[in-house]
DNA sequence: TATATTTGTTAGATTAGTCTAATAAATTAC
DNA sequence: GTAATTTATTAGACTAATCTAACAAATATA
């Protein structure tokens, strides 16, 4: 069993891989907000527990093991926000740090449960994969919308980088997964977007918030 | 802010002092399986958070500062209880151990929300009272069915010392609270009982379940 | 390429929470 | 009322998880 602090150290690498490739021990001390000697012992640690190939100066990598560990707790946690939305009736932006403590929960049953009261979803309230109970997970081949042009008619289908001001700016547009939009224009100085949606005739999106909304074809 | 370790030697302190008046170092170190000088040095920390009063040699009492404490712990473990068993379809036998871990959940909304969604129940699946949000708890005026006698009709309110073992014998024989026992019978002897129940003419309780059973006047 | 900067490791200290062994106080038994 | 037993404390050691300071390796820059 690891200890919640493993778990975190899991975690955090195994997000960080995914979003950038190589890991270094600094990527992971700033993710973490922990100094990078405390990294570098904890990388030995869960070395020597077969989690990480760690070798000097070399990038961090997570075993099959540790990937598949890691993918276990992201399960847990996108179950656990999956069900807070879902069941309790809470907003998207209400359930993260709730969710962050769950995910340590010791209970295959209670995760089964809400799983199962919830109908084996695929996705969570962000739109992203909840990872299978082998740690499989996959994502569906979304675009940002930053990467799409004028007239083009896409659905919303997940958010990155959800901080809570950013789900209560997307709160405060009516913005929902599964909204479809036509982009109108895009200003080609600060690439901002002109989008409709909804009864929203005329919606002003800037490029930091198109580049965290993943869309599909429409 | 208190750790998790800090909450569960506030939490069998006051469990404790309620079981049995004055609580030794021995008694919170055989509660907790940790050994006395631990205990004592964790008395000597919660002292200096004001939530004990320790006195070398003298028996452990709670601060009112630590009664509440606990008391809040309480209801976030009872609250979980009640939520897994009324909203998620646990048996009371299975929630224990998630309740054990889901109290120490810091989230006032989760809780909150739970409260709300239960409609503010004042009693958990075992008949315990749940603190309210000031940590003020009051048990009914329960006796033990082991100290009635036959011929008494009797309401089940309140099972006590709930082991998952002893739990799993009250569903194999029906015993839920609310159910009306009429007690045929007490064995002088080994203060057996025979009782019946619902469609059960004639079960026979050993004095250690009747012990174990809280009831009231039916 | 030599130097400066960034990144990473080692060494050593700190706190929380645990233990065992030794000792001391309190209680119980004779 | 002394001795035996139980209970409690002190002292010292250990692990997990963190830190800072110093040094070393790798990378970027001039």
């Amino acid at each position: 069993m690891n200890s919640l602090t493993e778990e975190n150290y899991l975690k955090a690498l195994f997000s960080l891989s995914n979003e950038k490739g190589e890991v270094n021990v600094n990527d992971l001390s700033k993710r973490l907000e922990i100094k990078m000697p405390t990294v570098t012992s904890m990388m030995k640690r869960l070395a020597s527990k077969k989690l990480v190939n760690y070798e000097s100066y070399k990038p961090l990598r997570l075993t099959i093991k540790g990937k598949k560990e890691a993918a276990l707790i992201i399960r847990k946690h996108r179950l656990t926000e999956m069900y807070l939305v879902e069941k309790m009736g809470f907003g998207w932006e209400q359930v993260h740090n709730i969710a962050e403590q769950i995910e340590h929960i010791q209970s295959p049953e209670l995760f089964a449960k809400m799983d199962e009261l919830l109908g084996y979803p695929k996705l969570d309230p962000h739109g992203s994969p909840i990872p299978d109970k082998n740690g499989k997970m996959v994502w569906k081949e979304y675009i940002k919308l930053s990467e799409c042009k004028a007239g083009d008619r896409v659905k919303l289908s997940a958010v990155i980088n959800t901080t809570t001001d950013f789900l209560k700016f997307l709160n405060s547009r009516e913005l929902k997964l599964g909204l479809k939009l036509n982009i109108k224009s895009v200003e080609p100085f600060d690439k901002t977007m002109v989008v409709n949606y909804g009864k929203r005739m005329s919606e002003t999106l800037s490029h930091t918030v198109c580049e965290r909304l993943l869309v599909e074809e429409a």
